[in-house]
DNA sequence: GACCTAAATATAAGATCCAAATAAATTGAG
DNA sequence: CTCAATTTATTTGGATCTTATATTTAGGTC
């Protein structure tokens, strides 16, 4: 079990074998000559390759009758894939009221996947990291699995961080997300924020090297990916969108200063839906079970009240667009979350609201096809890319002794 | 000269080649173990790979007695040193009426450089790239090279310049800057934003992995580094500032959008000097004659009307600030350029301005202490950091037929 | 000149890859 | 059923490169 790094005179073999997994990582079965195909290599290497990676787990030979399509002529080429039982990743989406856990296969098969209301301020920093083992326990044992065999898992959590997984001091509310995963659940954790990791996920559908992802649902987070690189800044503080307030003329009043655009609708919605002086079916409903899925029904529906309340959302996603295009030259900017279902009009109104005289082209607003599952699907993606980045970093379930 | 790839079994070798290079690059003069020790290879490798480059004309080995410092015992150790017939890289900041080259050796020491003032508008595109080409020949003329030496030419302009060295073709005038000159000069060339390349000049000067370099004399220019990387975008936009006159209260009036502080303040001084209400020194100047470095010396001399545009500047740069901090959790902001210089008192309204209950840090704000040459410097330094991340990719000048 | 030391060289062994030759497995034709 | 054709697997020999271990060499010291 020793990381030790190889003697010089291995350093190829592991090259050759780092490029073979990788390869097989995105195959289902693959032959020796789609590897030579696909690695530069000669058959007796890529087989000596193979043999290695079958003795350490990583693969198998498939020897099932059912060789499907295959060349009619020759002596069959012997197949390999991935060992099933090498192991799984996780995922899990660790926000302030929800926890969801995908559990994949190493090509990104999803095998099971479950999720938990919670209630983060009365557990606590140790009450969700032990909710969290609890619930990725659960989703192990519907496959089958256990924690051993869980090569890597990603947490998403609704706050900073920066690249060793830690959050900035400053807030309290951002040491309760960042709840001490790393530390406290079992094996290689990485730790992300949950913007972060939707942009991941909204990358791998619609790749673009130049895309902003933003989540913003109850709070504000934007990830940002520019020249096909995750943004991180030092504290992981890169993505915040603080200015906003402090830059507009529009003094905060009592919306807090990361509330997204689905707190903002709700909030603003209560607000004014007694001093409002039209007539707005928003006013059938009782002032306190208003959220923003109402307002966005009723604005669908014509409602001017509603209709206002999407025009400031508007303005602002405007304004975002406009600072994200210029500052970094993104192409597309995407709304992810639970909040994507019914934020067309928002996107249409801030459409209209793009400066036409700029020079540059202006970016593409879209919501996300992903819906609330875009944190946790960004989790899956982000421990994969972390395995195929160096996969010899992992070591596979061993085989049965 | 064929680039092609290395058959597998000579792979190790060239990978040796390229880490006992890329040390050779930093170093005056080494012995074998001191190359041991950087490279963990043993004794007989090393020689085997230095010998290899001996041959290859980078390295050359060194006898003369002043063998200065070695250790008193035992055989006397080999020495290597880079050969200074290698090969020398060519720095040029292609301004809007200045160009500025600077000719160094493999190690960055500068050798002989040049200035001289030109008109653009005048030359046109062919004319800038001849009008280079010249103030070149005359630069490494002066140091006894030629065309020849030059192993990478790296050019700064002020345009956005994407990864392949192009500038978006909305404006006139940036397609005028980009001249082409990677096409029509000899050699490699490498063409980039020149803001961008300050920010490299900065980033060597005084490391950091967060800094947004300003380049802001005439023209607006913002070179980002994030998470140690700088920043471009899919058309080379990152780091323009259009978002500044969209979202700010003030219409933008005469002062063109990507007007630097230079400019500004010259324009507004120019524009109130006589409408101002107050005693002002600045109206003993000519009118015409006002210039960037009269506003400032006049506020530090106490003058009203200077401090009015000194604090106006301040805002405008606060306002950068806090957006580049909130946004890219940036770290440090440095304005660079000739227009550094005086720059201190708007640094410190600027200062003064930001922000303090915002949570996170903020950003220091600091004037360079490069002054003009920052793009110039910051070219050699981009040229010599493309030499070392693959040294292999160039040849050196051959050894004497 | 004998002696000491650290580096250079020489030699042998191990690992890896490639190219070419050989052997095996399968299909399809006669 | 046998046999050629075809494709792949395996074996073998050669080349390159690295390491480890002796052996030699170049300078200094006593």
């Amino acid at each position: 079990m020793d990381g030790t790094t190889a003697s010089s005179t291995q350093l190829l073999r592991q090259i050759n074998s780092e490029a073979l997994l990788r390869f097989a990582l995105q195959e289902q079965v693959f032959t020796a000559g789609e590897a030579m195909a696909a690695t530069g290599l000669t058959r007796a290497t890529v087989l000596g390759v193979c043999d290695g990676l079958v003795d350490a787990g990583w693969l198998e030979e498939v020897n099932d009758g059912a060789e499907a399509g295959r060349a009619p002529k020759g002596r069959p080429a012997r197949r390999y894939q991935l060992r099933e039982a090498a192991g799984v990743v996780v995922g899990l989406d660790a926000g302030e009221s929800h926890f969801t856990v995908i559990v994949a296969d190493l090509r990104g098969r999803e095998l099971g996947k479950r999720r938990r209301s919670i209630d983060s301020h009365a557990l606590g920093r140790a009450g969700r990291v032990r909710s969290a083992r609890e619930l990725i326990r659960l989703a192990l044992a519907d496959v089958g699995r256990d924690a051993d065999d869980v090569l890597l898992t990603v947490v998403g959590v609704p706050a900073p961080v920066d690249a060793e997984g830690r959050s900035p001091g400053g807030g309290e509310f951002w040491q309760l997300m960042n709840s001490g995963f790393d530390q406290d659940l079992q094996g290689k954790v990485l730790v992300e924020n949950d913007a972060n990791l939707a942009a991941i996920a909204e990358q791998a559908q619609q790749p673009s090297a130049n895309v902003a992802t933003l989540l913003s649902g109850e709070r504000f987070g934007a990830g940002l990916i520019v020249d096909g690189r995750l943004l991180r800044g030092r504290r992981g503080g890169a993505g915040e969108m603080r200015f906003l307030d402090i830059l507009a003329d529009n003094k905060p009043d009592d919306e807090g200063i990361s509330d997204g655009f689905g707190a903002l609708a709700r909030k603003w919605a209560r607000k004014r839906v007694h001093s409002y002086e039209g007539t707005t079916s928003l006013r059938r409903l009782p002032e306190d079970g208003i959220n923003a899925e109402d307002v966005f029904q009723a604005a669908r529906e014509g409602d001017p009240l509603a209709g206002d309340i999407i025009a400031r959302l508007g303005v602002r996603l405007a304004r975002i667009a406009v600072v994200l295009s210029s500052l970094l030259d993104i192409e597309r900017v995407v709304i992810a979350g639970g909040i994507a279902r019914g934020i067309d009009p928002v996107l249409e109104h801030a459409r209209s609201l793009l400066p036409v005289d700029s020079g540059l082209p202006l970016p593409e607003l879209v919501a996300s096809s992903l819906g609330a599952d875009a944190v946790v699907q960004g989790a899956i993606e982000s421990a994969l890319t972390g395995i195929r980045h160096e996969p010899m970093a992992f070591l596979p379930r061993a085989l049965q002794p």
